[in-house]
DNA sequence: ATACTTTGCGCAACCGATTGCGCATAGGAG
DNA sequence: CTCCTATGCGCAATCGGTTGCGCAAAGTAT
């Protein structure tokens, strides 16, 4: 924690406030309001305006952000807690929110706690400690109270002022069933998300629900969950085999994510099951891969990118007026994107031509 | 970039040095000297010592780093510019950034350029003036001489104090072209980078001298450049493209990297050759999709997360001790990984087994 | 000529820490 | 009893801005 030897000033100088009203021959208090606009700006001069503009231009001066911060209480920071930046979720709501948060003038530290407690605890009171304005989290439950505002991305916190940026997983599920019912499907296996995952509860109620309206069982035998631990597209892949263990006959997959969905169609080709042929295979976010995956992913798009941005300019509005009153979630809406993962099922295809179930959609 | 109305503090008020001291009966002077155990520390009583802590830790008090800041000159912040956040190039080496950077009791800004000049221009001098105390490039070369430190991953800067984590791109060569080489291939076509990858240079002098001395040819008509726009794996589909359309046998394809080597895949299944059996593709850098793409792409791993890591601990070495004689350029060593992008050449495969052969290796 | 308003700008305190210097008090030496 | 040296701690300046208040000069009204 203590540096024993001194340490020089590592800053890089630029010139000040008080250089450049001496430079000017005016104070301190004149060339920042000048510069500021600041609450007195129209009482100056209109000659002294140019001046000051003149020279704080050619000194190319920049106000000093941490003496701002001091002195108005305001970092311009926030921050963005993250389960894991080398992860394509992640960093697609990240893409997002920087579009927003730098035209606010803010900037942004990430940090990610890779699920593990004593990160997700200290975590918030670090970033305290680092003055940060706002937190925004993805795919992360936040447990505590901040006294920051705090906007959730894909999370169902129902906490004091958190706001959450949500999709309508009602929608998300209706495409994919209705999709897989369409294609003659009904024997449908579901992968469900791990239990840190702040989706995996309301998607899966979604899931229930929908299902019941398109007149699609869920069989228990027919559903596996994601192990906690693993990397990548590996918990995808042991649960399918798990659920080919199970010997229970099945024509589709309803993956969590597309990260499992690859893992699924990794342990299908496995087992000597192709896709789409033997087998059908539905994911879910649209991240980057699933667009090269082979065969591409047929999948249940997350605008993520636009998440991002939607969180990063509701939490400049809140910081910006504190008071008023905020939606407490805010609804986004998925897309469905028909890649070659999903094909008719076998049963079907004996009875109909492709082309008839082209047209009829 | 002014605010009409005014803003209220949005920073979370903690108790202060000021009330702490005053709750003590202390000076400030006394409490900062025991929290910080700056010099005249041991001056202090053991007594007084053990109170100032413990009501420290009773108030939970934290040193307001803005103000820390602005009186040492030193934010604790260091910036990372990357092409694009959302790639997965850029967040295997945040990954390990992150872990150094942390742990020296860092944050980091990031920013992604985008590769456009504008923004290249620009950012510098912003993160200057958010008092940013050091650099890191990934992928990035950086034009100016900035008054911070700057250490470069993948850069090769022969800039005046610009540290570089370079790749040992002769060994990466080697590693590749000697395994084309073992499996028969003769007609080897390449794909090059985009002139504003900092890599692109140099692991193309690498490759020409390798070649050379492996005895392979590299014919102009079966080298193609990835064009400068385009995102994603289109780049590289495009190039194959224009590869396939120039009629010159090949039987392997080495790409600039794994997306432009996914791309050449889609495009060679679009054109009806089969990856591996009609032509063998190999990737570079491993990306994490590189393992699930279908088929797992034989490339040459980066060590990136690695690479991250060796530029935030260099960087912080170079906060520390600025005077220090530095390294101008770090070495990592690539790892070949071979999966199923790659196979024996045709014409190897009527004379000799692929047992034959596995033994051999 | 006097009084009041407007225009133009500066004084000085403040944000919350860090730190060189110096002032007391206590104990030991002579 | 006086002088000197530790020992223990505080004064006040400083980092680089922001801002409430106020003062002087010029302009206007009477």
């Amino acid at each position: 924690m203590s540096e024993k030897e001194p340490i020089p000033p590592k800053i890089y100088r630029r010139t000040s406030l008080k250089e450049l009203a001496a430079h000017l021959g005016l104070s301190q208090t004149t060339v920042s309001r000048v510069v500021n606009q600041s609450p007195g700006y129209l009482r100056i001069a209109p000659d002294t305006r140019d001046r000051v503009l003149a020279a704080a231009a050619k000194l190319n001066y920049q106000a000093n952000v941490l003496a701002q911060g001091l002195r108005s209480k305001r970092s311009q920071i926030v921050s963005v807690i993250v389960p894991e930046i080398s992860d394509g979720y992640s960093t697609s709501v990240l893409s997002g929110i920087e579009d927003s948060l730098l035209l606010g003038g803010y900037f942004y530290f990430v940090v990610s706690h890779r699920h593990r407690p004593d990160l997700l605890r200290d975590y918030p009171s670090l970033l305290l400690s680092r003055a940060v304005e706002g937190l925004i989290a993805v795919d992360t439950s936040i447990d505590e109270e901040l006294p920051i505002p705090v906007v959730s991305v894909s999370g169902h916190s129902r906490h004091g002022s958190i706001v959450n940026i949500e999709l309508d997983h009602t929608l998300a599920a209706h495409q994919a069933l209705e999709h897989l019912k369409k294609l003659g499907h009904s024997r449908i296996a579901f992968i469900k998300g791990q239990s840190f995952s702040s989706d995996t509860q309301t998607r899966w109620r979604a899931i229930i629900r929908v299902a019941g309206e398109l007149g699609i069982e869920i069989l228990p035998k027919l559903t596996v969950q994601l192990e906690e631990n693993g990397i990548g597209v590996e918990p995808g892949r042991v649960a399918t085999m798990k659920l080919l263990e199970r010997n229970e006959p099945f024509t589709a997959i309803f993956a969590f994510n597309d990260h499992s969905a690859m893992g699924a169609i990794v342990a299908l080709r496995e087992a000597g099951r192709d896709v789409p042929n033997d087998v059908s295979v539905v994911g879910f976010d649209d991240i980057p891969s699933a667009a090269t995956n082979n065969p591409g992913l047929t999948t249940v798009r997350q605008p993520l990118q636009e998440m991002g941005r939607v969180a990063a300019s509701t939490l400049l509005q809140m910081l910006r007026s504190p008071e008023e009153h905020q939606r407490r979630s805010i609804l986004v809406l998925p897309t469905f994107v028909e890649r070659n993962s999903t094909a008719l099922a076998a049963a079907v295809r004996k009875t109909r031509t492709p082309t008839l179930i082209r047209s009829g959609q």
